[in-house]
DNA sequence: TAAGCTACTGAACATATTGTCTGAACCGAG
DNA sequence: CTCGGTTCAGACAATATGTTCAGTAGCTTA
């Protein structure tokens, strides 16, 4: 447990939840790092669609990805945190899909539904990816990781609503954030196992059927008396 | 991997994922057999509630039980199989649970409502033990089980209201069900981290108020057109 | 281009945990 | 009481993890 971590090396954001300092002009990492880490992140999400996260061993990880043992825990504590690390990679690659969707649609209600369309055409992109952590432990690391974020975009997306139309919502936003999100996670996981899964417009339209209704009634849309 | 399972031990359902026999008639298990199950699965439910589902090893659950490394492999494949024997039988109570509140309300909603209620009552009274599990792989593992059951549940309860009221539901009933079902367990798991969280009849009031608009929208409760 | 860091290597190591096996002791059902 | 199934104790190989170190390779900057 207790360990030396980094004796020599001194790169960047050891751990990977330290605070990102990739931003900081100039301080861009050691080419090797970047190397380093780039690989083994392709090395697990490779294999994690091939036989699932669970049956994946930092060995499995280290050979595919042709570093040595050592290296590997000079970068991520364990397994779990090469996943996140990966997870943040693939985010940001989200976030610009989901940008692109918001720039077209500007009210409310457009921007959030393009913002699930693009999860959706996302997840289904890395549709294997995703199918290898369905049942196992990246399953659970996976959900957390899209609920917090996912949550805390709704939950700013209902304050904004509700503050600027002057409604008074009869249920917690943050309930209904995590209602809404929870539902929508529900029907994303549901759709990943499907053999053969509707298009992802039509889900997000009946997501949109089901979601609407919800929304209005938790935000207070309609003045209660 | 491969293995000789059960080479002289002959007991009932040696896999927990097998056939339930214990309804036969006659047929109960040996008496040492029931205590060995007992005091295994009692010690794996203190010891998540204590110390978190994933930091619990098979030795500290027999330690805890006094009982042989051969007899808990002699009874359950793995920490995993015994975890979900003991989820069989919180869902005995929970059924019982339910039906109590079902032979009271007779509406279609008044029942499911009432379903509601006793899970997070349920879910309450266990409420460390659940966020033992919180995180971990026993979180998938809770999850999948009830979303199983529930999906299966409503989608039965959906089916039997368009059904006999002859509506035309717009949305699938299998993707209304995850919608539905995912939303709740959503809110119960945030509910179950809240540090002072809510009563539990809060819970449902507003979780009524959630999903009711919802329901009514997916199964075409008001005719389109 | 050379110097001085810093990261990677490769191999070994202690540790932890799992799942399996044995024969003998034990106990409950019939 | 007896027989057959269950439990015991302890040991075992197999697997995986996380750590360490001295030596080598390669980046950066002066």
């Amino acid at each position: 447990m207790s360990s030396v971590w980094f004796r020599t090396c001194r790169c960047g954001r050891p751990v990977p939840h330290a605070p990102d300092i990739t931003g900081v002009a100039g301080a861009r990492e050691d080419r090797r790092v970047r190397r380093t880490r780039r690989l083994l992140r392709e090395a697990l999400l490779e294999l994690v669609a091939e036989k699932g996260y669970d049956r994946v061993t930092v060995q499995d990880v280290i050979d595919r990805a042709d570093l040595s043992r050592a290296t590997f825990y000079a970068h991520f504590r364990d397994k779990d945190a090469l996943l996140v690390s990966g997870l943040d990679d693939l985010e940001e690659g989200l976030r610009d899909a989901m940008a692109a969707f918001v720039k077209e649609g500007q009210g409310a209600s457009e921007r959030a539904l393009g913002s699930v369309q693009a999860l959706l055409e996302h997840v289904a992109a890395h549709r294997w990816l995703y199918r290898g952590s369905v049942g196992g432990r990246a399953e659970t690391l996976v959900t957390r990781q899209l609920r917090r974020r996912l949550t805390a975009l709704a939950r700013r997306h209902y304050q904004e609503m509700v503050d600027s139309y002057g409604w008074t919502p009869p249920v917690p936003l943050e309930m209904t954030a995590e209602f809404v999100i929870g539902a929508f996670l529900g029907v994303m996981w549901w759709w990943l196992e499907q053999d053969e899964p509707l298009p992802a417009e039509r889900v997000v339209e009946l997501v949109e059927l089901l979601t609407t209704p919800t929304i209005d009634a938790a935000l207070g849309m309609h003045p209660p008396g």
